[in-house]
DNA sequence: CATCATTGCTTGATATGTCAATTATTCATC
DNA sequence: GATGAATAATTGACATATCAAGCAATGATG
């Protein structure tokens, strides 16, 4: 009882901890999307993510989106409502397959895509710009390693 | 109208969006944590993040706790609670400033406390074994760089 | 072609996170 | 030492996310 759990206090530096970092610019990058998308869209990232899908030719139906995508099928089914709603989006049950729901853009849905587009993909040459060339180059190769490494459940062998 | 907005569609791959590779790294991550928690524990991340911080000595108030994580007041409060129904954490006010809410684990909360912390330790040496030496020595410098830019709210000069 | 499994989507219940308003206490100033 | 501002924590209302169950349509099997 006499030592102190705080010997480990260095390697419990939250700063160090690598999820914590994690979270931290998560939620700097989602407030910054939500911002920005809020003053020149006046929608929310959600609906950014499937309009974006969508205009974009990415995806054409739900299913794509689901796939294409880490928006949980109950969440697509709700703002796609929502787009439709707002008549950003339209949408279909192709004859080949009735389970399908296919969507399209509005003309008011791809206007709003297109004003959006150039904003976002300012802030993502931003961001980047923020990160020296080298950095650039093995970012998404890191992320990747780190998701991968995240899969595993054991550690302690 | 001719040209379709599929132009721009390599620069709206999906896999090369920053804030899309974020997400998806925060998901995994969090994934893991809470399937270790919940195995060696049985507590959320919540709960860990709290335990953590208290048991480490990091933090020994709920406004500690505040300032040093990203954790809201809200979730704070109600997490405390929990936990001291749980019967891991107790809290008392400090009669030097009584507005202050002081917590300490109890027996039961540092045993959980210690037994957990091997396990995420090992945890975060295993994800930082996943990058190359090069990379982890730059990695948390470009979180922060990246962070630094996402404050940022305007790109279109 | 009847049956059962699978797929795509939807929905309700629940959990979690966020925001604003509120309370209690302390601090600062006159 | 009374008054108003600031701080620490809590609470209720609301938005968002997650999970499991359900439904309708399709596919696969005998």
């Amino acid at each position: 009882m006499s030592a102190k759990a705080n010997d480990s206090n260095h390697e419990l530096e939250l700063t160090q901890f690598l999820t914590y970092r994690v979270v931290k610019l998560h939620h700097a990058l989602n407030a910054q999307a939500v911002a920005v998308l809020d003053r020149v869209a006046g929608i929310t990232l959600a609906q950014w993510r499937i309009i974006a899908l969508i205009g974009s030719g990415t995806a054409k139906t739900a299913r794509d989106i689901a796939q294409k995508s880490i928006i949980a099928p109950a969440v697509i089914s709700r703002t796609t409502r929502t787009l439709e709603d707002a008549g950003l989006l339209s949408t279909r049950r192709p004859s080949s397959d009735r389970r399908v729901l296919e969507m399209t853009l509005t003309d008011e849905g791809r206007r709003i895509y297109e004003t959006t587009l150039p904003h976002m993909q300012a802030r993502q040459r931003a961001l980047l710009k923020a990160l020296a060339p080298e950095e650039r180059d093995v970012i998404f190769e890191m992320f990747e390693k780190l998701e991968t490494a995240a899969a595993r459940r054991e550690f302690m062998e």
